[in-house]
DNA sequence: GGCCAGTTCAAACGATCGTTTGAGCATACG
DNA sequence: CGTATGCTCAAACGATCGTTTGAACTGGCC
């Protein structure tokens, strides 16, 4: 009924990772620590050990992806923000093509879905863990946005953001619906998808 | 700690209009029966005896808005499908205002909210409960993009329908963060929102 | 060896879950 | 009136949940 044992790595990664593929599979309430826990090869008490509380353990899986995603997305926006001919290509693929860098390597992809439930359940203490730690990294991109589409007024602006992002988390956590060609590389593939929610959002954000 | 009790319309209404509420404020999973009957002034066993199961009353809830959403959607598509002058934005308008309708009377705004959940959560008895039901809503709007958008590759199109269904999808569930001013009447706030989702999906769907 | 901090373990705790039960109540029909 | 039918009710069922406990085991250090 519940995957197999996962022997690689100490107590707490092995816990980390059986957590992502669970919570993107079932949910945060669906997911039961004694699915987890035997999914990671542990102890049903490890996780109360090291985490201190199963809440713990959703803001852990969150904060070791989110540090890595964010830190690569600001990196990517500082090397173009505020330049006089900075286009709006180059700022949204700071925004989007580190997402798709994640879904490349180990379970990061399904950590794009674990996001999307999070925007899905509007559960207040989540809300306000993510609002406090990564707010800045969206305000930082919704000023360069506005800096290159001055015509729009604040409200236009936050429309816009707000459509693209939920698109953008959607394609990204529904993945699989757009398959691979078999004789397309990945890099290929993942360049293509850049490509293709980049020009969506350009004209999403810009049209007049 | 739980809503009060609605004490108006018949033991079944009551449990449905109860649980569209608490579904999208704290999920399938989250919203327990006891939560569920206590805020709608009913006995516990009464969804069991009425419903048969929680998920039959999940089911429920689900045929009771989608049978009227997608009855207007079919309509007014109907109206204009296959002319020859047909524009996207008409085709648009037919998928977006029926869903906009529904938020303005009772608690359908939070039933967009729980449509958003469901696209979430990746449980595949739900998801196969809408695919059998509307899949056939989604189907006759596709091939009138289709017909419209004759420049665009299948795969194309798909990717582009996909990412726009997200961002309405994100953008009714989120309502909220736009909110209507208060010397604009709701009718005005409701055509000006109905304009900036079909000008953000023309815009989406067919930029070069 | 003896001790100790760090970790794992099986077992149990109380709470809450969806569901079932069987008695009790209401209304309608012969 | 008697009784059948549809519904409501308090109470209990077994299952599962997150968490806690205290003993057992581990390695390094004196």
């Amino acid at each position: 009924m519940v995957s197999p044992v996962n022997s690689s790595g100490s107590t707490k990664e092995r816990i980390l990772g059986a957590a992502e593929v669970l919570f993107a599979q079932r949910g945060f309430d669906g997911a039961s620590l004694r699915q987890l826990t035997a999914a990671a090869g542990v102890n049903l008490a490890a996780v109360n050990y090291h985490f201190g509380s199963k809440d713990k353990l959703v803001e852990e899986v969150f904060r070791r992806r989110l540090d890595a995603l964010n830190a690569s997305r600001l990196s990517a926006l500082a090397k173009v923000a505020g330049h006089p001919d900075t286009t709006l290509e180059a700022v949204l693929a700071a925004y989007i093509r580190p997402a798709l860098d994640l879904s490349h390597d180990g379970n990061g992809s399904l950590f794009m879905r674990v996001l999307a439930r999070a925007f899905a359940e509007h559960d207040d203490t989540l809300r306000q863990f993510l609002s406090a730690n990564y707010g800045h990294v969206m305000r930082q991109f919704t000023a360069e946005f506005a800096r290159l589409l001055p015509q729009l007024s604040k409200q236009e602006l936050y429309w816009r953001i707000d459509l693209v992002t939920g698109a953008l988390t959607h394609a990204m956590s529904g993945f699989g619906m757009i398959q691979r060609k078999s004789d397309v590389s990945e890099h290929a593939h993942r360049e293509q998808t850049a490509q293709h929610l980049i020009r969506f959002a350009v004209a999403g954000l810009s049209h007049p």
